[in-house]
DNA sequence: TCTGGCACTCCGATTCCCGGAGTGCTAACC
DNA sequence: GGTTAGCACTCCGGGAATCGGAGTGCCAGA
């Protein structure tokens, strides 16, 4: 498939792509369709509309162009975008300002969520469109400390603090009641235990513990155990994930959402975060700057969204996913370099994080 | 000015009274203008449509109906709502259904938060509008415990669990560095001082400490006051506050949005969720089931929005508002009584955890 | 005081019309 | 063969005109 692609785009020569990259240019600033006497005045064809109407037509044909209605101009199709992205972009690098901006704005938080926040909001008003920040399951996190407090006889909360300097806290029932005492040393305990493993690999620990442990009759021990799994598949449960949109209000002031109906599907889509979750994780597991346009995926074909998105943290351990979501009509190159360079500040702010501590 | 609206109140004569009723409830079922034909036809009175005419010609001229446009029948104006509302309406009381589903819903849920949750859900289900549930500062809260976890060198984990069963942890930042040692004797220290007083008094008494103590040299102690008032004036910031808002599709499916423009606007109104907090802020000075309607405050203008609210908590100590949200035209009879059992339900709710622990 | 009747108004849907914009095709041209 | 001019065709969108329906206000008569 991706080999047909290939081929596709060696089968357009210069003309074509030519008009194609300046179709896309015209329709994403103008968001009107496009017409063959538009791109003559363009100045850089010395061509006559009418021949521009046969590459056009051919374009067409190929399924890079599409007629809103016959006898209006073309406008891309998803596939016309694809090609455009991967062949013709020109990205455009970002101003040594905004760069600053960027990295001055992010230099000035601490915690991680307002991190997570803010590269948010950065993506969203930089770009005009919905920024999207995702962190997934902490299950891969390594953890720094545990600890527990009481709340009530038997509800206790969790409190932990990954070496990536995330806290996340939860708040546990258990079956018996533990004392003050008790949960101090069971902090303890399990801090210095299990300091830099993974919650994954705490969890089967300790399950291992309990087979091991269960004819010492060491009471406090197998209390120990009994809170720190209860702990762990509680806070790191699948669908325990954090999302930051910021920017709905941008995007549902463009003219693609102009009337009622489109307004509200538009709406409900952002509502329903659990399908842009799910999609957000299935980009996890891959490396580099990924773009989804329209029909690529089912989210945003639904709505005919594009989304823009790289993984952050570091090769090893991916933390999550930023990007930005918007309507396929979008300056990709302006956007690309836009969530690749958060992508990688706020990994390195992570970094940094994780570090100096 | 309400001896006025009271005197207003007597000047209808018994008939204009029930014009004017069945005019608000036949558009509050039908959403359209009513027409004297719609009245005559609906049989509770035995007067043609040009007597009727008469009677709604009165009610417009005091303010209480108005038309749409010349020759539409009419629609109730804000002050008609307001006049149905003291005058004539007739609570319906919850069926005996509706308050076991409640009720039990209600005991399945534990974790303060997820019943505030769960009571801004059943308020939109159920009224088929917006559900809000809104939970201000915590300065006035009783302390049951205070605990302090380290995440990093300078920046400790404040848990603070309310006799109330709420908990509220936040991160704060310190001057000086805590070992876990010490941090774990100033949580006993502070729990044990300062169990059962409100955060305000407990920052009073701080502030007071630090004065007294500045001579006798206790490192300790001064690190614990530090570190006390640190965290109090952190968490209890005035702007913090917690805002569950439900159902915000429903309302966006009603007639009354059905337009691009009003949509957006709608959109907009509940995204910014300053001028419901600053609202409802206001609203919880007062006792009792609180409704406004459309002009009645700035909020509700804008928006053309109603809302039917109550205090929660105990009457010594209230916690917060609950309450709907939505259009001018609703079914106020419905509404009174469900806002008014939810949020009595709610503070019983929270009453319990109180007592039980 | 109530009611029937009548004239008037306004909305909304439908229809028709027309200009603008753009295409596809063909034939001529370089 | 590629390029261009010309022409017929199509479609959209806005504006004017029309018409029926719904509702009111008012007046005169019971």
């Amino acid at each position: 498939m991706v080999q047909k692609l290939e081929v596709h785009g060696d089968d357009l020569d210069s003309r074509a792509r030519e008009v194609l990259r300046e179709i896309v240019m015209q329709h994403v600033s103008t968001g009107e369709a496009i017409s063959s006497r538009s791109l003559a005045k363009c100045g850089r064809f010395q061509l006559s509309p009418a021949s521009l109407r046969n590459v056009m037509a051919d374009l067409e044909d190929l399924g890079y162009l599409q007629q809103p209605h016959p006898s209006a101009g073309r406008v891309p199709t998803d596939r016309g975008y694809r090609f455009f992205i991967d062949h013709l972009m020109k990205s455009r690098v970002l101003s040594q300002r905004e760069r600053e901006s960027i990295d001055d704005q992010v230099g000035h938080v601490n915690e991680i969520e307002d991190v997570l926040q803010l590269t948010s909001r950065l993506l969203s008003t930089l770009s005009d469109q919905v920024g999207v920040v995702f962190m997934p399951t902490l299950m891969q996190f390594t953890i720094r400390s545990m600890d527990f407090i009481a709340i009530a006889d038997n509800r206790i909360m969790c409190v932990i603090v990954g070496t990536n300097g995330v806290v996340v806290n939860k708040v546990i029932e258990t079956r018996q009641p533990f004392s003050r005492d008790e949960l101090e040393k069971i902090s303890r305990y399990i801090t210095g235990e299990f300091f830099g493993l993974t919650l994954d690999t705490i969890r089967r620990r300790l399950i291992r513990l309990t087979e091991e442990e269960r004819a010492h009759h060491d009471t406090m021990l197998q209390k120990t155990i009994a809170l720190g799994i209860e702990a762990v598949n509680d806070v790191a449960a699948p669908i325990d994930h954090e999302l930051y949109v910021e920017g709905t209000t941008s995007i549902l002031m463009k003219p693609e959402f102009a009337d009622a109906v489109s307004l509200r599907k538009t709406f409900l889509a952002l509502q329903e975060k659990e399908k842009l979750v799910e999609l957000l994780n299935s980009c996890l597991s891959e490396d580099g700057l990924q773009i989804l346009i329209g029909s690529e995926s089912d989210f945003t074909q639904v709505n005919n969204f594009s989304i823009v998105a790289r993984r952050y943290g570091s090769n090893s351990a991916p933390l999550g996913m930023v990007g930005i979501l918007g309507p396929m009509r979008m300056e990709y190159a302006r956007m690309a370099p836009l969530v690749d360079y958060l992508g990688r500040a706020l990994s390195r702010k992570i970094e940094e994080e994780e570090q100096q501590q």
